[in-house]
DNA sequence: TATAATTTGTGCGTATGTATA
DNA sequence: TTATACATACGCACAAATTAT
């Protein structure tokens, strides 16, 4: 899973790896994932490394970590994760009045614009929508 | 090129193409991209297909298109193109009074909010900047 | 000014494969 | 299984804009 010799860091390949699982659902939210010590037995890596690609999961809030007890999907997920495709255009700004109505959109939040490969775009209030890019 | 068995439709693929290659800069701003005709050619594809493939790109802001003279990248690119690495993680918001000063953000624009694999958040005027996923 | 060549815009019909009811 | 709808892809013809001769 974790290739020494393809040149990216073996803390990024983690993170990497667990962004698309947790994407793909393979925890659900609440649910514990590996601990450090698992991820350490299951890859080969060091604790630092390990730590690493968590921290960086973290500061894009793929996950949440309890002190002593774990990590997991964050809870009531309040954002949308969007999985954007390559080939994909992203952009951001106000909403429209239509759009302010039908998304319930609160004052001064703005819209994520998506605009897919094949040209067809689509917006999401931004306090509740975040686009991931596997 | 091509690769009809891939099963990805061959107008994508041509999207794809091009959209790289003008990311790479194989065209200077106000450069004429090939004609129809040319990528019809080269490719192998028709019309229709070619048409399909230029016109994602236009409504990604990727390329313009002036009746009877040809497809260009936009000549002064007003807007900056951030490449995101896989593994980012896009958000939007409202700026921070200090980003209002630092990038002179007109009023009621937003922020484009790129958190980079390494957990590193970098953020761009959304009427000035846009990411695109290669 | 006029003409021709090039290029994009638009509309038509046809065929094939795939997903859905 | 059949029928319907949709996406993809091809070909053709003509109109409109641009540029060079």
């Amino acid at each position: 899973m974790i290739d020494p010799a393809s040149g990216v860091p073996a803390w990024r390949q983690l993170a990497d790896d667990l962004r698309r699982r947790v994407a793909a659902g393979e925890w659900s939210p609440g649910a514990r994932l590996p601990s450090e010590s698992r991820l350490m037995q299951e890859t080969g890596l060091g604790r630092t490394t390990v730590r690493r690609a968590i921290a960086a999961l973290r500061a894009q809030g793929v996950v949440e970590v309890q002190h002593g007890w774990g990590t997991r999907v964050p809870q009531a997920r309040e954002v949308e994760r969007i999985v954007a495709e390559p080939g994909s255009v992203v952009t951001t700004r106000m909403p429209t009045p239509a759009e302010r109505a039908t998304f319930d959109v609160p004052d001064g939040v703005p819209m994520l614009v998506v605009i897919g490969p094949d040209g067809i775009a689509d917006a999401y209030p931004g306090d509740r929508a975040q686009v991931d890019i596997l």
